[in-house]
DNA sequence: ACGCTTACTTAGAATAGTTCTAATTATCAG
DNA sequence: CTGATAATTAGAACTATTCTAAGTAAGCGT
């Protein structure tokens, strides 16, 4: 038998789940490659239409389930906008989003080492922060990453 | 007659309301007076809690009108955190918002003039943004605005 | 390999928060 | 005062998500 994966991801995924004593299923290991492969910030429904092309008999809560799993073991990062679906988003860099409001795309905005605690230290004394959330809303060009 | 609301606040719901063509309403005051009294974000249920011990026939309908109405005219600011219910914060200096995760409890941080500069600057060319949001998560101690 | 235990998946019901609809009421301009 | 427009209202509808209970699969000790 050949090792499985062994060309791809050298399973981050697998690793990962097991870190949290959770294991590698297929339905996981099919939602996990579909953020990988268009990493335009699906909801779940459009994480659901896609998973189907490759696994027809996956059901929604199952796609839920996957995509919280992966977001507790810090394989996915949630985003959302207002009280829009909950987006996912499988870059682990430090980065903020664009929010595009004409065409509702998002946008991965990389930052430099430094921003966080730049902006971390605007907190009073008093305030511990376990994470930061920065979110631009605007208009990109249509050249974006 | 006396002239209403000349020694509170000069008007600056009735203000804003007429810039935008609007009215100014019992109904608008009164969530508008209950956001700027307790400023602890709260929902809009809570604000119907609250609105109903001054007017007990107003509708939860027009509280959501009335707020969505005076976040319009940029006289309240609506806050989300991940999908819960969205918070209404009447504070309107450029400021972040830190979010207890042990009790739930919204804080407003406010920022130096620059910060909002320097995030900006972290855009690539191509990118606009109309506005920025920074939110903060974890452990506030129990002496915060 | 066998059974046991626990993890995972599933379909569908239930839920929370919000928005919509259609009818009523209030306000403004002439 | 009258007609037009804006605002309010109650309740239905909606959306995204979570819950429930049952079924399926996988690892483990023997």
């Amino acid at each position: 038998m050949v090792s499985p994966n062994s060309n791809t991801t050298p399973d981050l995924l697998a690793r990962k789940l097991a870190d949290s004593g959770l294991r590698s299923t297929p339905q996981r290991e099919v939602v996990f490659n579909v953020l990988l492969k268009k990493r335009d910030h699906p909801t779940a429904d459009e994480v659901y239409a896609r998973v189907r092309q490759d696994m027809p008999t996956i059901s929604l809560a199952t796609v839920y389930n996957c995509l919280e799993t992966m977001v507790q073991c810090n394989l996915v990062r949630a985003v959302n906008f207002e009280r829009g679906p909950t987006r996912y988003c499988p870059n682990l860099r430090p980065h903020a989003h664009f929010h595009d409001e004409q065409t509702g795309a998002t946008h991965d905005i990389d930052l430099p080492p430094n921003l966080l605690e730049k902006v971390n230290a605007v907190l009073p004394r008093g305030y511990d922060a376990s994470s930061v959330e920065i979110i631009f809303r605007g208009k990109a060009a249509k050249n974006a990453s």
